[in-house]
DNA sequence: ACGCATTCTTTCAAATTTCGTATAAATATG
DNA sequence: CATATTTATACGAAATTTGAAAGAATGCGT
């Protein structure tokens, strides 16, 4: 049952019961995923808004906060986050609310852990296999703007340029969203890879940098919204 | 229960109890699945060699060729295709073979519908079939008023303008309920967080605010039920 | 019908949060 | 070491949210 995980994969473990959670995680561990545990539904919605989780289990009954408000939470941070229950609740009822919510799996105990392993590689399989959907280094562009992310380099109005790693990330991200507002924690989780308050004043540095780095295309605008994030789009009424 | 199919999906069924297929097939079509039905595990695989499809749902116990063959079989010719086995063997040795060979999911009889549908669009989801669970996002509208709520805009009689945190997420609450009056504790508690007596006179604030915002469209009005909460909804009566 | 308590409406002025930009310091890179 | 990149700090501006106050409407008991 040996399996084909790639990277280092991140996990979210949320469970109050020590001897289970301990348990998971040293199975976990031994197939290379790189765990993190909370043992309160706000200790695990803390966790996650510092770091990106590839996938995360969690149990329904939990001190602070439950699973499925936890399962929310987490949702609303990170849309496309793959989430497996794992509980002693049986019931029907439970279940369905539990996929209602947008979960992948939902698993009762007792269970085996080769079957839990089997179901996070077979999500985690459709996770890869979807996300090279925007590959990595896709050229990228909008009005005159194009991003080529591979060298880093971009071209307005012809005039081109090297960009460096975090410009050029945040950049790709905004292009990545088609016009859409990105989260600034989004953005600060993927290009900065943390989000606390100095990262966020960094970055704001770097949203001032790129309005300049466009404005020679007076059609494109990095637009921002209060309190959630930016998009950048074309907009012919600025001409 | 509904999640947003985007394209007609082509589901493959391998079953051959005909009640059972029935059934799945009604309630798969239904739902705007697309349903081939075979009989056998041969069956299957002849009609996978004409059809491209999206998913398929097989019994593990088939006359001429079992689930399993048949699954291999199957992901040899399309090595990408989600599988779900829906089985009455509850076998712990042959779930994992069912997961060894590469199956997404593996649901055991007795189920319920909902739950397979579930399973289903969870799978579709990770290969982008099927929009994200609840799009919390989507538009809504009442008379000449449109809210996109991802954007914070609102629109009234053409005239646009962007709504903040507060204001966007009290609108929604209330064009969600469609006419319906909405708890003022329901509305503190998920707009504002918390449900205390200066929130509630900060709502107060909010609500004056909304009425300005819609009233270029004079067939709107927020409505309160003393004591109680508040409404929106179209009111031709107005004019 | 009247008074009284509660709830609602509205306005306006703080207070708070978030954002934008400039500049300096630190760190990485060649 | 020189240069490019990134992070830190500072401060003003803008947007949002809250607080406070005063008047209007509603429900209720008498």
């Amino acid at each position: 049952m040996d399996s084909e995980i790639k990277e280092p994969i991140q996990l979210l473990l949320v469970e109050d019961d020590v001897n289970l959670s301990y348990l998971l995680e040293e199975n976990l561990r031994a197939k290379g995923i790189s765990v993190s545990l909370a043992k309160t539904g706000t200790g695990g919605l803390e966790l996650a808004s510092k770091t990106i989780f590839d996938i995360c289990i969690l149990d329904i009954m939990l001190p602070e906060m439950d699973g499925f408000t936890l399962a929310k939470a987490l949702l609303e941070q990170q849309p496309s986050l793959p989430i497996i229950f794992l509980t002693a609740r049986v019931q029907e009822k439970d279940k369905l609310l539990g996929f209602e919510i947008g979960a992948d799996d939902y698993i009762s105990k007792p269970f085996s852990f080769k079957e839990l392993y089997y179901r996070i590689t077979a999500i985690l399989r459709r996770v890869n296999l979807v996300a090279p959907a925007h590959s990595e280094n896709e050229n990228l562009s909008i009005g005159s703007l194009v991003l080529y992310p591979a060298q880093r380099m971009l071209s307005v109005n012809g005039e081109q340029r090297k960009l460096s790693q975090r410009e050029s990330g945040l950049l790709q991200m905004l292009l990545q969203h088609n016009g859409q507002y990105v989260n600034r924690s989004e953005i600060l989780k993927k290009v900065w890879g943390n989000d606390d308050y100095f990262t966020a004043k960094s970055m704001d540095v770097y949203i001032t940098r790129l309005r300049k780095l466009i404005k020679d295309d007076p059609t494109l605008e990095v637009e921002n919204l209060y309190g959630t994030g930016y998009r950048i789009r074309q907009n012919m009424a600025n001409i």
